[in-house]
RNA sequence: GGAGGCUUAGCUCAGCUGGGAGAGCGUCUGCCUUACAAGCAGAGGGUCGGGGGUUCGAGCCCCUCAGCCUCCACCA
């Protein structure tokens, strides 16, 4: 017994257990090696929370690539895994532990580790459950966790390498300072937020000449660390004051003036206090001046002892307390609004503080002109849209040293020890052999440091595997234009030195999804949209096929409620074509081979049609649009297989001659399966069931279709005409008000046989007749014209108005197209069948030309 | 201060190398036609942000103006 259908589409039900079917039988599991490898890696998601509606997006197109290229015969590895994520996951460790009632501190280093595996172990079973609920192809054999011992051994052999090539180097220098988490941060961890301060403006007294000059700060409560005042040395209004003193407000102490052209005149008072402790500039001036560096903070953002009466005291207090003490003092000169951009730390939030930190960097310019280099070689990375390869360039030519080490638990721990005596320092592989006499460094990398490493880590480097061997470099990226900086050109750079080659040869770069305010999905909004939530009400189907066709390449996509239900409509419409099908062929049908058969003219139109979508889609999605692809899709089975070609059928199937009806039941199987075959990609789940009502075989891992290549121009011809008699007489019904229930008579200039004449009835109910009496009119159809008695309608100046509307637009197309073919320059310069093509509309337009003038002189007489 | 993006039908958006303006939703009209009323068949709706230029031909290329958005950036 065929399977068949149930009546209504049940997302629910088409969907449950099929996943586990795909992945029980191994289906998504590379290694055939007679097959051409193409590997995609995950974006490993972080382990701190469930996957949100951009996950979706993210791995929906990647399940895309994947799922097209199986069937298109590689041999497919699509390689999952997680990102520790480390100072998101120990935030959330670390509120998980407050809300116990304890802490990191209390538990110790080791016990906090523990917790937090086991935050990643829950975590990653619910993400893995997500992407099996969004059914994506992945290669569960292979997969990685960014922090499991084949990737640290990877990290350390990275970092020890670029530390004895000199580009891993130990520096004491200004960072950005996360007072929450306590730890340093990279330059890109920071946000820039435009936020409203004060500028603060105080009298600093001269010790020599007693003179008062002013200074402004925009933070008072560094004024602890300041080291001196620099004017430009050829301010006229400081001159006489080079080589004096004056008194810091803020503690009394004397400091000397000096002189920088650094100096910008113009801005502020064209004196500037010096802070190299907590400014990067300011730290440049003092190297530069040969300035001391005096930190006035602690690690967590509260005054130390230089601070005096304000030690322990928070930074901002201290700051409201020693504007207050300065204005009672009389050293206030003014305080100004002030809007500028002020530093955020990505993850806590807080305020980044510049603060001056022994850390260790990477060396940037040599690593990223190598990789700028490469770009312009044969072998580069292929940034789809282009225009992100630009964004790409641009920050590898503008960056600065990469702060790497990260003063948390969770993450790699630096491969670095230091003699517990001698304090000699050991970068190596493996520890020290008498390691009783060393101390490992306490911090632990960047967990870009590690994510920059995915694309080959993942598959053994730096052991020389099979699966590195086969795999790499990998052949697509698929990533948000959101973490290019963060992730893609790090990886970029690191593939080009390690392994000597690009990590991806496509960077598939999409933009960010919105909720449907158009603003961005945000916990603080709260108009997030969970995608489980989606996938219960309308099926995972319906939530891909939202997410891959509703916008253009390396654009936002703006969350639709509408457009998800557009899209269920469309799994509903297939699932209806299908029943429809399985109803018109017998439990015993065998498919036959169509070139076997006495296919009707419907029969070859829709293949015809189907070889054209079926070359359009194919090339769309090589190209990775998807959107187009969609929308191809979307026509043809709306529009040709299900509006057109199933009508059509329906006469065939009922003919009395079983050649007929073979032929029209093994094309709407052929190419419903076709069909099936190209919506696989993006609705793998409801097209995997029918599909199964079909075949034994899985179509996940069926071959992509081959054309059909059965044209036959009259074939085609015949069909064409007799949908431009159907659509005619639609619109002569609704234009003149005749009921569809109204039976029309009809005369044709050509003949039709007799199951297209069934057809007219079935579908317009319409008969032909050999000739109308009495006055009629006649319309232009394609290669012919069609009759119809003017008594069957109940308005003749309609028809006249209709006609002279006609007219005008026939007129207007002709001087259209005469004007262009008169035209030396068009016919000389445009394409050769561009000409043709013109030439054969001009023609076809005349014809009607023709045609609707005679009618309207008639109706005129 | 740099860089990029967007502006097309009432709404949300497509429009690939320049060669007759499209979709979904919404609106109007008519249909329970035995795959589908979450459907079917028709219809209406746009001087493609303004201006200029290149071209035989511009939604698409160039210049310019305006509005919205994003990213990068150390001005105290």
């Amino acid at each position: 017994m065929r399977k068949q259908l149930d009546p209504k589409y049940d997302h629910k039900a088409v969907e449950s257990n099929q996943y586990q079917t795909w992945i029980h039988n191994g289906y998504f599991t590379a290694g055939d090696l007679s097959k051409k490898p193409f590997t995609i890696v995950i974006p490993p998601p972080n382990v701190t929370g469930k996957l949100h509606l951009g996950h979706a997006w993210d791995t929906s197109l990647q399940d895309i690539i994947a799922r097209f290229k199986r069937m298109q015969g590689f041999d497919m590895l699509w390689l999952p895994g997680m990102d520790h994520a480390g100072i998101a996951t120990q935030a959330k460790v670390d509120a998980r532990l407050r809300a116990q009632g304890t802490n990191r501190f209390e538990l110790g280093r080791e016990k906090f580790l523990e917790q937090a595996w086991d935050w990643k172990a829950e975590y990653a079973s619910f993400i893995r459950q997500q992407w099996a609920t969004l059914g994506l192809s992945l290669d569960y054999t292979r997969e990685r966790f960014t922090l499991d011992e084949g990737l640290n051994k990877a990290v350390n052999k990275v970092f020890v390498d670029l530390y004895h090539e000199g580009l891993i180097y130990q520096g004491e220098r200004i960072i950005n300072w996360d007072p929450l988490a306590k730890t340093a941060l990279s330059n890109i961890e920071v946000i820039h937020k435009e936020i409203e301060g004060s500028f603060y403006t105080f009298s600093y007294e001269v010790v020599e000449t007693g003179e008062k000059i002013a200074v402004s700060t925009t933070r008072p409560e560094t004024m602890f660390g300041d080291v001196c005042v620099v004017v430009h040395p050829e301010d006229e209004r400081y001159l006489h004051l080079h080589g004096h003193h004056i008194i810091n407000p803020a503690n009394h102490e004397v400091l000397p003036i000096i002189t920088d052209p650094y100096i910008d005149r113009e801005f502020g008072t064209g004196a500037m206090k010096c802070t190299p402790a907590h400014d990067p500039n300011d730290f440049n001036l003092s190297e530069k001046h040969n300035l001391p560096k005096i930190i006035c903070m602690n690690p967590d953002g509260t005054m130390n002892e230089k601070a005096g009466d304000y030690c322990g005291l928070d930074r901002f207090e201290c700051r409201k307390q020693l504007t207050q003490r300065i204005t009672d003092e009389g050293n206030m000169i003014k305080i100004e609004k002030h809007i500028h951009q002020v530093g955020h730390s990505e993850r806590t939030d807080v305020i980044v503080e510049p603060y001056l930190s022994k850390q260790w960097f990477v060396k940037m310019k040599p690593l990223a002109q190598a990789a700028i280099d490469a770009q312009s070689t044969a072998d580069k990375v292929n940034f789809i849209p282009e225009r992100f390869e630009h964004i790409f360039t641009q920050w590898m030519t503008n960056i600065e040293d990469w702060c790497i080490s990260r003063q948390l638990w969770w993450g790699h721990r630096i491969p670095v020890w230091y003699h517990n005596e001698t304090k000699e320092v050991y970068v190596g592989l493996d520890a020290p052999t008498d390691i009783e006499n060393w101390s490992q460094d306490e911090d632990v990398l960047d967990t870009w440091f590690s994510s920059a490493l995915w694309p080959f880590s993942t598959l053994g480097w730096p052991e020389k595997t099979a699966d590195l061997e086969r795999y790499y470099p990998t052949d697509v990226m698929v990533t948000g234009y959101d973490i290019i900086f963060f992730w893609a050109a790090r990886m970029i750079f690191q593939a080009r030195y390690f392994t000597k080659s690009v990590p991806f040869k496509d960077a598939f770069i999409h933009g960010l999804i919105r909720a449907d305010d158009g603003r961005k999905m945000s916990k603080s909004l709260s108009n997030g949209v969970d995608p489980l939530d989606v996938i219960d009400e309308y099926g995972a189907d319906a939530l891909r096929y939202f997410l891959t066709t509703n916008s253009a390449p390396g654009l936002d996509l703006r969350y639709s409620t509408e457009k998800v239900e557009a899209a269920w409509n469309f799994i509903n419409k297939l699932w209806n074509a299908s029943r429809f099908v399985l109803m018109n062929i017998p439990d015993e049908f065998i498919e036959e081979d169509l070139k076997t058969l006495t296919l009707s003219s419907p029969d070859r139109w829709i293949m015809e049609r189907f070889d054209v979508t079926l070359d359009k889609v194919t090339s769309a999605m090589e190209k990775y649009d998807f959107a187009l692809a969609g929308s191809f899709l979307y026509e043809f089975v709306w529009d040709d297989y299900c509006s057109w070609y199933i009508e059509l059928s329906k006469s065939n199937l009922n003919s009395s001659d079983e050649a007929t009806v073979k032929a029209s039941r093994n094309t709407l199987v052929a190419v419903l399966k076709g069909i099936l075959k190209l919506i696989h990609p993006t609705m793998p789940f409801v097209t995997e069931k029918i599909y199964s009502c079909f075949e034994e075989q899985a179509l996940c891992v069926s071959q992509w279709p081959i054309p059909f290549g059965n044209l036959d121009e009259e074939a085609l011809t015949q069909t064409g005409q007799l949908i431009s008699i159907i659509s005619q007489i639609r619109s002569i019904r609704t234009e003149y008000n005749v009921k569809p229930s109204i039976p029309l008579s009809i005369e044709l200039s050509f003949t039709l046989n007799d199951i297209q004449t069934d057809t007219l009835i079935k579908m317009v109910k319409t008969t032909l007749i050999e000739k109308l009496d009495g006055e009629t009119m006649t319309r232009p159809i394609l290669g012919g014209t069609l009759s119809i008695s003017l008594a069957q309608l109940v308005d003749v100046e309609a028809e006249k108005i209709r006609l002279s509307k006609e007219k005008e637009k026939l007129e207007a197309e002709i001087s259209r197209g005469e004007s262009m073919l008169s035209n030396l320059r068009f016919i000389s310069a445009a394409p050769a069948p561009k000409v043709e093509a013109e030439k054969k509309k001009l023609a076809e337009y005349k014809r009607q030309y023709d045609l609707v003038n005679e009618q309207l002189n008639n109706l005129n007489k």
